[in-house]
DNA sequence: CCCTTTACATACAACACTGTCTGTATATAT
DNA sequence: ATATATACAGACAGTGTTGTATGTAAAGGG
């Protein structure tokens, strides 16, 4: 019965699996350790054993999928020569991180659509707090930089401007993962993300009718 | 103890508020009926006359501000002589709505951040859904139209342009309702959207440096 | 080869919550 | 004035879920 360690660790990786389809089916508060462990092939005995409780499980589930989320969303923005460029390209890479990574996205799509915001779950949401003023400080920066180095339009202030890509980033996040990602939308939010970054830049002239 | 018709709707109301409190404080899901009553003072037996169950209760919440929502997200926006005007009357409207009723706001922000869409749950935030797509189509319909009279931005299309306002005007609300509205925070929000319809629309040349 | 620890399965008690049923005083219709 | 329906309060059993306690077979160290 005793299983070898690289098959706990198996049990772990089903028990973790078995979570994220049982959040995503009948959400996060719902969802008992007893329907997880039957969809993971175990018994809650198991999960006990991997986990102190639900709220830890959760946690767990999160931290799997946190790493890629860390490295590529907090890189920071300052390094960049071209700040409009730098801040497009970061874009980017989030759109591509949740495009490519199934994983990801599911998880994310729990903590948007399948929990509760509140009591033991707000803190193991709080990375997400954190990721969005980090996000918006970032923008901060390079929109200011943009400004002094003259390649911000007219028609924007620094703060409008960062408000303003800031609601569309988190906007494009929260309707896109209420369903969830096909390539085609991908592409749809690419352009749009290009065209709005954009109309940050102060025209070259011309180039219109 | 029989209450007038009158003091039974007051009761029913005293409920409806009670509930309120009790969701955005605990959760949908870990919101007993019990302690919703003894917010509101009365007991389950109350509940359970004016509500068949919690499911029901969460949805005749949701009707008591639907009214309001109905009418000023709904609005078409094919009448407007100008329709980037029309998109930004109609954007700068949701907000308005949302700054100033404190009720439609509370609701709201329960829906975002303290329930689960699962379940029952989905049907009654089936509502939510038709508001997306009848706000997409809108939008769709008033940059066809700019784009028809020539005033829509050579860098922006039609659809890069009607995702974009979408994301925008979602991820704002959802940022939003993360806390609370501020006027502070509505008054950049607002800065913000002028320069993005803004920047739908074709320049006039000059204007810049 | 034995002993301890691991990695679970199984069993058990406790609780919170739900829906329903009954009780009841009074508003309201006739 | 009487009868009936109303607007609740209180009591009830039933259920699903949780945490823990115990059992156990095998892995891994000495």
């Amino acid at each position: 019965m005793r299983r070898t360690k690289s098959e706990s660790e198996e049990t772990r990786q089903r028990i973790l699996d078995a979570a994220e389809t049982v959040f995503l089916d009948i959400g996060v508060s719902r969802a008992s350790l007893d329907r997880i462990a039957t969809e993971a092939g175990v018994t809650r005995g198991a999960i006990y054993w991997h986990f102190a409780n639900k709220q830890e499980l959760f946690s767990a589930m999160i931290e799997r999928v946190h790493g890629l989320h860390q490295t590529v969303l907090t890189r920071s923005l300052l390094g960049a020569v071209d700040p409009l460029q730098g801040v497009l390209d970061w874009a980017l890479d989030v759109i591509e991180l949740f495009a490519a990574e199934a994983h990801t996205r599911q998880v994310y799509r729990i903590i948007v659509t399948r929990c509760e915001y509140v009591g033991e779950m707000q803190d193991a949401l709080e990375w997400q707090s954190d990721l969005h003023e980090r996000m918006a400080t970032n923008f901060q920066n390079a929109f200011e930089a943009a400004a002094a180095a003259k390649q911000l339009a007219p028609d924007w202030s620094v703060k409008s401007a960062a408000t303003t890509l800031e609601c569309f980033m988190s906007g494009m996040l929260h309707n896109w993962l209420r369903y969830d990602f096909d390539a085609e939308v991908a592409e749809a939010l690419r352009a749009g993300l290009r065209s709005l970054v954009g109309s940050f830049r102060v025209r070259e002239a011309a180039a219109g009718a």
